[in-house]
DNA sequence: TAGAGCCTGGACAACGTTGTCAGGCCGGGG
DNA sequence: CCCCGGCCTGACAACGTTGTCCAGGCTCTA
């Protein structure tokens, strides 16, 4: 029997095209198994004769390990989850980037899914990830219970949560300051003359969305400012309710003169609305969005920094792995106020 | 010897943590291995008892199947790979996102890793995904040669590349079509007036420039324009030399009246030039741009359809893992000019 | 009641790699 | 001349899963 047809005759069509395997190699440059498995992983120990034998054959054969076979054998698989919410939301981009970076510098490959901010999804990928066995994940959560992940966490994944605190396990958590940002946001308002100020933003199940919410009542009250109910809209998730959302606080009998968004989404809407309203009405947003600054007025947001949380969940992902870092931790990444005019604007009654 | 320390007596720590097997399972459940295999598989011939303790078994340890294993025995991955240049570039994040649905769809994930613009990178990322057994892989080329993905290809990897044309190798390519959009944003300027028209774009080496270059020499040489040299700019890729080659093709003797802008790195720059600049220009960018249509004036701009260039190759790259398609094509998706105001403002003199 | 056929379960090999270990060869020292 | 040590090399088992194949027990029928 020829040796071509050495593994078609055996199973159907479903091999990895009938690639060549170190036993070809070996067999081509007349040495052992070991051999080849030494030539390429730069071992020491072998001839250079031998050797420029072994790589002749691996470039003539076209060979290319198989790290699914080596991963099986080794036990890791130097690669790692990062589970996020839209691949496509700008303010994901530099994060999935910056932790891209880290595990290039470790060496590992990432692999990402979109969980579509739903719990079920999530689950999922996490599991599948899982089952590839990645050394870790990082996980922006969907849902809000993670205790399906206890097993993996036991078994030694290495997890970290980005953005959003975890629910019900002990694990590390980078998050921005979501609280602190929007009290400096809402308070930079009040410094420039507005007691009237409306918040419109997420879910308060969102813990972003209840923490920007909290900051915002908190630089409030402070100032001393009562809050009216009309002056707050929550679950503002799709443009029409915003733009609803808006549109009532900027109309009725005590009209803000200022107003407060809780995300980008919201932010963009808003400005949508504004931009087709008489009175001047001053803004400010909470997340950076590109071209804030040509915008007339310039938009003055509470800028998150994407990149720091990827970066900063990655190094600590690898330092699990590397068994230096044992106590799940907090971590809070600053936010930043950058003031480009629209948060400027005095109160116009 | 107590059955639950089997595994750590033999290596050093390098196993997934000592996680439980099949054959654990089998163990406690009383069942044999290739029964939990089945129950694993949801594959008939399980007696409704014996799956009961079979999962309850699952259940307790905590175990997950070990894809790496299963890959190997298998032969397909179930994964793809999208080779990008960067995550974090706007423009990248639908199209990796229409990448992963369509992979969801067809149960694989995705793997995905940014060249950086470095065709070196690029290789290692390729090669690296092929070691790990994708079944396929969508690349943004960085590099203009892709002889290295030969016995890859002819070892059964589908490959689609996506964006700019492959180098030296038969593939599928999807492809925006640069050179009718730009023709026709040149053409768009042309009809409101226009006769001395700037073209500001990136190094005539990376194809999508090339291609958009010719858009314009083509527009203006329909229109019985002699093109001045100075009225070009290539090779421009910092927002320094963005900025300076405006200011340079404003001023002079010939001064342009309208520019067109060749990505939206670019766009964006020479928006902030013409921001500070006294005489009115007519402006039009390739690739849209979020809140576009909130600048003074609204931004004119020929948009890529960035999802359906991710969408349209994964499609192709299933397709060729089913085996319904055989011959490399080549596709081009049409681009939309969408006018806002900066395209339509007269030549100012 | 015996035989045929079906259903369930398990033993075993194989996927491609790497760690362990032992054997062969060579040169130098006793 | 023999023995020892060091250096290369290769045989073999194991990683965890799945496909193949066979055995045993059951039911159903003649």
């Amino acid at each position: 029997m020829p040796e071509t047809t050495r593994r078609t005759d055996r199973l159907p069509g479903n091999r990895y095209g009938n690639r060549p395997t170190m036993k070809d190699v070996a067999a081509r440059a007349g040495v052992g198994l070991k051999t080849v498995s030494r030539v390429v992983n730069g071992e020491p120990g072998v001839t250079p004769e031998t050797e420029r034998r072994v790589q002749e054959a691996i470039e003539a054969l076209g060979f290319r390990r198989n790290d699914s076979a080596r991963v099986l054998r080794k036990g890791r698989t130097a690669s790692i989850g990062l589970v996020l919410e839209d691949l496509a939301d700008p303010f994901y981009g530099p994060l999935s980037r910056a932790v891209e970076e880290v595990a290039r510098a470790h060496g590992a490959l990432l692999i990402n899914g979109s969980s579509a901010e739903d719990a079920d999804r999530e689950q999922e990928l996490v599991l599948a990830l899982c089952a590839r066995r990645v050394d870790g994940l990082v996980v922006i959560p969907a849902g809000d219970d993670h205790r399906y992940l206890e097993p993996e966490v036991k078994a030694g994944v290495a997890t970290v949560f980005v953005d959003r605190p975890a629910g019900h396990i002990k694990a590390d958590v980078v998050v921005s300051d979501n609280f602190g940002g929007a009290r400096d946001g809402v308070r930079h308002l009040i410094a420039h003359g507005h007691r009237r100020i409306g918040f419109i933003g997420d879910m308060p199940r969102i813990h972003t969305a209840a923490e920007r919410l909290r900051g915002y009542r908190t630089a409030m009250e402070d100032a001393g400012i009562p809050v009216a109910d009309s002056w707050m809209s929550l679950g503002a998730t799709t443009p029409e309710r915003v733009r609803r959302a808006a549109e009532e606080m900027l109309s009725g009998p005590e009209p803000v003169t200022a107003i407060f968004t809780g995300n980008n989404r919201v932010t963009v809407t808003v400005i949508r609305v504004l931009a087709g309203h008489a009175r001047r009405v001053a803004l400010v947003g909470f997340d950076d969005i590109e071209l804030a600054d040509l915008l007339e007025p310039g938009l003055t947001v509470v800028a998150q920094d994407a990149a720091a949380l990827g970066r900063t969940a990655a190094e600590r992902l690898f330092r699990q792995l590397d068994g230096t870092l044992l106590t799940p931790e907090r971590i809070e990444i600053p936010t930043r106020l950058i003031a480009r005019g629209s948060g400027e604007l005095p109160p116009a009654d």
